[in-house]
DNA sequence: TTGTCTTTTGCATATTTATGCATTTTTTTT
DNA sequence: AAAAAAAATGCATAAATATGCAAAAGACAA
């Protein structure tokens, strides 16, 4: 399944690059060795949350919205993943795993990324418990996860 | 020429309703009274720099750029506008009259809107002298200065 | 493993959005 | 005021994007 390695790599792109179509995105992802259709894009496209906005001289680009976040914010986001040292699911629930001291913030920050999939957290010293929404399956859950922290499925512990 | 009270319109349609797509919004205008085409309302939009965004349940939303500014910003919008007593128009340059002390606050508000039509601003104690690119007509420098300010147009002082 | 259920994906196509061109309206110049 | 230039707009249509449906792939339980 692609999507794990499509996602990451089209967040990727574009903040590294000016995509102004899906077409030309769809071209930028064959040539790093990720291929899928034009539907497939459009549908990850709207789950990232990436909009199209006016590039002020009569075209378009797509934008993740990172891009109107503050440095402040991104600063954020890299501290946060890199305080993260692992996930581990268990009884339909996703525990959080960070280095000591830091789950809290941790914690803060997952809520106020303000998804509907995330019914709330509880945060100890490390460990942080997600609790998905009824009727949320796991693979939202991280699919959810993977847009707020890009990257964070690769500290998933397999059981 | 119905654009000067349709851009307007639509910036206040699009804080206040959750609009879907072009089609929606032009129902709307028309139901306000103004009526126009949906490749007119395209051209609007692009111009207005409204993007169209997931709206994380499965649909889209076109969203003004502030909705993306802090409350803040939207606050100092309101200022400046509240604060501008008129604008005039000499040698092809734009001056737009402030009450005084106020005249660098609102040059500055003016510069960073990060306009390309505007090359740039002088400021005095209540009055702005606002100096528009080469090829730039007065026409787009209005039209410009609308989109920034909202309402602003109201103000001109006809020679 | 086998069958069941969920997710991902492509295909074909519907829907939506953008645009070239011609026309009308507005602005600017003479 | 008349002529010339620029801007706005609609129409028809091109281009881009979204989606229903079916097939394939993967996850899960028994």
């Amino acid at each position: 399944m692609q999507k794990t390695k499509r996602l990451p790599l089209i967040e990727k792109i574009l903040t590294e690059t000016l995509i102004s179509s899906q077409d030309e995105l769809l071209r930028k992802l064959k040539s790093k060795g990720i291929s899928c259709t034009q539907a497939t894009l459009s549908r990850d496209l709207r789950q990232l949350g990436v909009s199209r906005v006016p590039d002020g001289s009569g075209g378009y680009r797509y934008s993740l919205a990172e891009k109107n976040a503050s440095p402040a914010e991104r600063e954020t986001k890299l501290h946060i993943i890199s305080v993260i040292s692992g996930i581990v699911e268990a009884k339909g629930l996703l525990l959080v795993k960070t280095i000591p001291g830091n789950a809290s913030a941790t914690a803060f920050y997952i809520d106020n990324a303000g998804r509907k999939e995330i019914a709330g957290t509880i945060a100890g010293d490390d460990t942080i418990l997600v609790i998905p929404h009824d009727g949320i399956s796991r693979m939202q859950v991280h699919t959810c996860l993977e847009i707020i922290l890009p990257g964070l499925h690769e500290k998933l512990k397999k059981s």
